[in-house]
Order: structure tokens, then C-alpha cells, then sequence
DNA sequence: GATTAAACTTTTCAGTGTCAAGATTATCTG
DNA sequence: CAGATAATCTTGACACTGAAAAGTTTAATC
């Protein structure tokens, strides 16, 4: 009966897109009260809809932020092509591009990063969340890949592993520490010259020489 | 007067020392139920005391916590120290150790240490804690100092912060990505080989030829 | 245009962290 | 060795949380 006349029209009873209205208020929450402080229902307070009909989208407060997560990869490997692009085509550039776009995303978005990586919250069995993350990892074998080809030693499988367990965790400890304000030396610098130096330190990953041991 | 007698003699209406009893307590929540479902209540019930109990020796739940992330960068470091003992005296060898034993307590201790590196809820402003963490900081960059300086290039503090970064940022990354169960191609090797290529993968973050870049 | 399904609300419940007030024991002072 | 005082722990209350159940409103379908 009593359509709440918002500035728009929207605001009846049925929503419309209350999943992605959802998706949103969450993010919002989870930006200004860390995962910590994180709410269900102030949530739903943000999204005006009462505190259980997230439910109906979601199932539970986990469903929530998996599907929060699952958004977030998205958003974090396009971030890394859009560094791809600006950066020259060979392909160690590619890769340190890739590393220095993983980090960027992880200081745009601390809070999204860290449910990405350090929650137990999303369900990685969720077959959205586990496509996109899967996703997002097999694009960085690609680039550790188009290295090492590039400089004219084939590896095999093994070796690629440790290629690839190098890069990634290069880039992966350099966002997770910067997020956490733990290496303030690099955080502190001006974000282009922290950007060379980021991308300085992931080259390091994949030795120009083969390495023997 | 009505002292339950207990197998041991223990248990009157003083606990004695249930500052650390309530750490154990809470270290075992931690491990059972992960950061997620850690409950103070839960705490407290196993500690066999009143759930008000904590609050007098920790203030409040984050309070516990931040003794509990303090207790656990005391044990880092002590097993650092470990493996660089049961290691080459070399510079090289030292710090890949140093590495191989950040991740090894990272493997042994899930739960602590996404406490000590993954959570907003310990206070790093807390004297204790700020005190212990920095001095695991200060370590390692001894540690990457001795292999700078071994290799008669002693550079001047911007190259070396680069070269702590990239120590750190690798362990780290590592340690991190391991137990979020994503490296599981390094994750899932034996333990003596796994530590081979994890001290491979560490002793790239210092390069042996001078960087020019 | 009636029936069915989907979207959302209201109510309720057990569990949580924190605070205030009370009970018990240890410690310190004379 | 008392008597006071402080430290330690318990009890009870409160506002808040996530989830489940049942009810209400709108959309979709036949």
C-alpha cells in the first residue's frame, strides 16, 4: 500500500536487485568496521531492509561474504590486466606488471583483500568462488610461464612449480604485509616509486640465470 | 569452604595462575574453532572459570588476544632461532633458515599465527606486543644484512630496505599462502624436500650478482 | 483472474561481550 | 596474630548478534 516515495521510484515491497544492493552494504561494513566488527544485520540496516532477508539471497552471514569474495576476485584480476596494459608486452614485464597490480588491489581494497585471503569465512567449495579464484591463479602460471620460456630454458613441470610458488609469493607477501602496515619502508614511499621498487622486488622471483641447486 | 577436590589439589576460589591457563584456554579455542568461532565464553568454560574471569587479567576479549598474538611472536622467534642452530653458519644459510622456520611455525600454528598477522583484533599499540614483534623485525634484517655484507657489497640503507623487503615479503608470502591451503603443489611435498625448495625459493630474494635496475 | 512461487518482514531463541555489583580469598600492616 | 585492604573470581543484567519459523506482500504463471 504505502510506497515510500524515495527521490526515485524504487523502494516497494520487492527490492529488485537486493542481491547486488546487498553486495555493496556489505562491502561498505566491511570497509568501515573491519571483519571484525562486521554485521549481518548492519547490513541489512545499510541496504533498508529488514535483518533477515539477506537470507533468502545468501542463505547465511558466510554466504554473504563468500559471494562478497567471489565479486572480489573479479575486480582483483582486472585490476592486474589494466597493469598489464599500461606496461611494456615482454613478458617479464608482464609479470612484474601483474605483481604490481596484485599488490595495488590489495592497498585499494585491504578489506576485501584480506576476506579474500586471510578469513575463514568464504566457503572455497562454493563453485563461483572456486572458478573465479582458480581463475585468477591459472593467469599467473600463464605469465610465470611466458618467462621462463622467453628465456629459452623449458622447464619442467617441477621447476615451473617453484617458478610459479616464487612469484606468487613474492607478490602475495608484499600485499599482505603492506596491507597489515608492517613494511612501512616500501608503504611510506610515494606509490610510483614504490610501484618500481614492488616491481624490482617480484623480478627477483625468476632468476635471468638458471639457477642450478 | 567447600574445596571441590579435584585429582590434584588445585581449585579453590583462586585459580593461581589463570593468566596462562586462559591463554592455553584460549589458544585450543582458537585452534578448534578458528578466529571465526572464537568465543570468550568459550574461553572461559574451558578454563574451567566464570565467563567474567578473563576481564579481570585481560581487560577485555582482544585484550586475551593480544597476549595471546604477543605469546605467539615469543615462539616465532625462538623457532627462527631453531633452525638457524641445526643450520650452515654461512650468511646464506642462516637467513634461508630463518625463512624455512618462519614457515614451519606458520604450518605448526595455523591459528596463531593469522592472530599475529591476519587480524585487527590484537592492539600492536600494546607495549608487549609492539616490543616482541619488532624485535622478530629485527632479526631478520641482521640476517639480511649478514648476507649483504658477506657479499662484500655493503649497500647503502635504501638497497638494503629493498632487500629486507623482498626476504620478508617471500617468507611471508609463502607462510601465508601455505596455510590458506593455496600452494598446495609446495604444500603437499614431504617435509624435508618441501623445506629444500622453500630455502631455493628464499634465497632468491637476495640476488648473488649485484641488481643493477 | 486464480494459484503458485518468490521476496521480504516479524517474532522468537540461544548465544555473545561487557559492565556493575557481590562474594571469596590472599596480602599487607599494626 | 588480628583487621583492613586489595586482588581475584562469580552472579546477574543488558544490548547485541545470527539463525529459524511463521506470516505478509508482491510477482509470475497458467
Amino acid at each position: 500500500m504505502k510506497t515510500k516515495s524515495i527521490t526515485n521510484d524504487e523502494r516497494s515491497y520487492h527490492h529488485g536487485n537486493l542481491f547486488s544492493a546487498l553486495l555493496d552494504a556489505a562491502e561498505e561494513e566491511l570497509i568501515d568496521h573491519g571483519m571484525e566488527g562486521f554485521s549481518l544485520r548492519g547490513v541489512a540496516k545499510r541496504a533498508e531492509v529488514s535483518h533477515a532477508a539477506p537470507a533468502h539471497h545468501f542463505g547465511d552471514a558466510n554466504g554473504l561474504l563468500t559471494a562478497l569474495a567471489a565479486r572480489g576476485f573479479e575486480r582483483f584480476i582486472q585490476r592486474q590486466r589494466d597493469f598489464r596494459q599500461r606496461s611494456a608486452p615482454d613478458p617479464r614485464a608482464q609479470l612484474e606488471a601483474s605483481g604490481v597490480g596484485y599488490v595495488a588491489f590489495a592497498l585499494e581494497n585491504p578489506a576485501i583483500f584480506r576476506l579474500m585471503f586471510s578469513s575463514d569465512r568464504p566457503d572455497f567449495d562454493d563453485p563461483d568462488l572456486q572458478r573465479v579464484a582458480e581463475s585468477a591463479f591459472d593467469e599467473l602460471v600463464e605469465h610465470v610461464r611466458g618467462v621462463t620460456e622467453d628465456q629459452g630454458s623449458p622447464k619442467k613441470d617441477g621447476a615451473m612449480m617453484l617458478d610459479v610458488a616464487a612469484a606468487w609469493a613474492v607478490a602475495h607477501g608484499l600485499a599482505d604485509l603492506l596491507v597489515a602496515g608492517r613494511l612501512n619502508t616500501l608503504g611510506s614511499l610515494a606509490p610510483r616509486t614504490r610501484d618500481r621498487r614492488i616491481a624490482a622486488i617480484i623480478g627477483r622471483a625468476i632468476p635471468v640465470i638458471p639457477n642450478r641447486r
